[in-house]
DNA sequence: ACTTATTTACACTGCACAGTGTAGTTTTAT
DNA sequence: ATAAAACTACACTGTGCAGTGTAAATAAGT
């Protein structure tokens, strides 16, 4: 009558979601087949479905797993020792991180692949985590107070340098697959620029 | 021995097309069938095969009647007569004429997704026209040469417009959906704004 | 060593869909 | 009116894939 009932799953479920992601930014989530993805992790197709119920699911756990690790990075407070410049880029850091491996860049892709699929999806995925332009609305309210920044409108500028590092620094190397952040840097530099020059 | 031939297709081509925009509108190019789009359009599933051969095909049809008629909206010279505010404007609509109606928005995002599932495709096709931010490169030199406008870098400045065209004002109707132009006026003049205190 | 949770191999169901072949019907230029 | 081009109806092929059922093999906790 002992009972050894539970054991650990997670080293198995680990695997799975790493071939599992593999797969997905390779072939994108339609053409991914589960089958495929079992070989990837060398796993038994059957043993991902006792893990995750479904293909749907399994993504979803992937795209949350995601989500998850960049909603760290935007924390950001208002600091009056550092400069403007340095704090805006950590801002662009966090969105930058969405894509600056190439197994982060491919995921992005996928996960906006699919959200463009279902908008319903995408909503409600995304409305667990806080708006992108929340975070940096806080900052820029205690940035005005301390008298460093000008603003008519603080959601609009607020939603503006999130417009910003989206169009000029995300949008591109989902395109381009490219992530040379050397490259980068000339446009980092330039957009916090144009933000600090206008506001 | 009188040869009648060559018959006039193009109303039958037109009524498919039609319908077939609309599927793919609503259902993204994976998930629309050729059945559902012969059924939407009132035609039969072998004559679409007849004219366009494949899906494949129909759909680069539909993608490239698109992007030609964005192209002709884009052609804009500088202008000394006109203030830099109105033309800055017209750029930005040949942009925003991408999502300013719903079929026009809903075939943006179905392009979208299709590019991002196929980037030698994607580029493929957007090479037939000249990049987007080149025609505004022109513009941009000649407004310099005026003394209009002054910049360190005429390229990064380009793509800069650009990119907070995409970021501000044509990405995020793809997810929310929703095109009301009057809710957008402030953020476009807020565009101009930005690039105005800049350079 | 023993027990049982977990995994595997594999065959199988059911479905959706791209594309084809064909025989007959409709349309249209002359 | 007529002949051929264009179209329709429809049955059919082949394929790829999500998900399931099961019996045997493997692994881990005690």
């Amino acid at each position: 009558m002992t009972q050894p009932k539970e054991r650990d799953k997670s080293k198995k479920r680990a695997v799975i979601l790493d071939g599992a992601i593999d797969v997905f930014i390779e072939m994108g989530y339609e053409l991914a087949s589960m089958d495929k993805i079992a070989e990837t992790a060398g796993v038994s197709k059957r043993t991902i479905y006792n893990h995750f119920g479904s293909k749907d699911h399994l993504f979803q756990v992937i795209v949350e797993d995601f989500l998850a690790q960049r909603q760290k990075l935007k924390t950001i407070k208002y600091d009056t020792d550092k400069t403007l410049e340095e704090q805006l880029l950590a801002f662009i850091n966090a969105e930058i991180f969405l894509i600056d491996s190439p197994k982060r860049l491919g995921l992005s892709r996928t996960m906006t692949i699919t959200f463009l699929n279902d908008l319903d999806y995408a909503r409600e995925t995304v409305s667990k985590y806080p708006p992108v332009f929340i975070m940096f609305l806080d900052w820029l309210k205690e940035a005005e107070a301390d008298g460093k920044i000008k603003t008519d409108n603080l959601l609009l500028a607020s939603m503006l340098f999130n417009s910003l590092i989206i169009g000029a620094l995300t949008w591109p190397p989902l395109f381009s697959n490219d992530i040379n952040k050397q490259a980068m840097k000339p446009m980092i530099d330039e957009v916090i620029e144009v933000f600090l020059a206008r506001y």
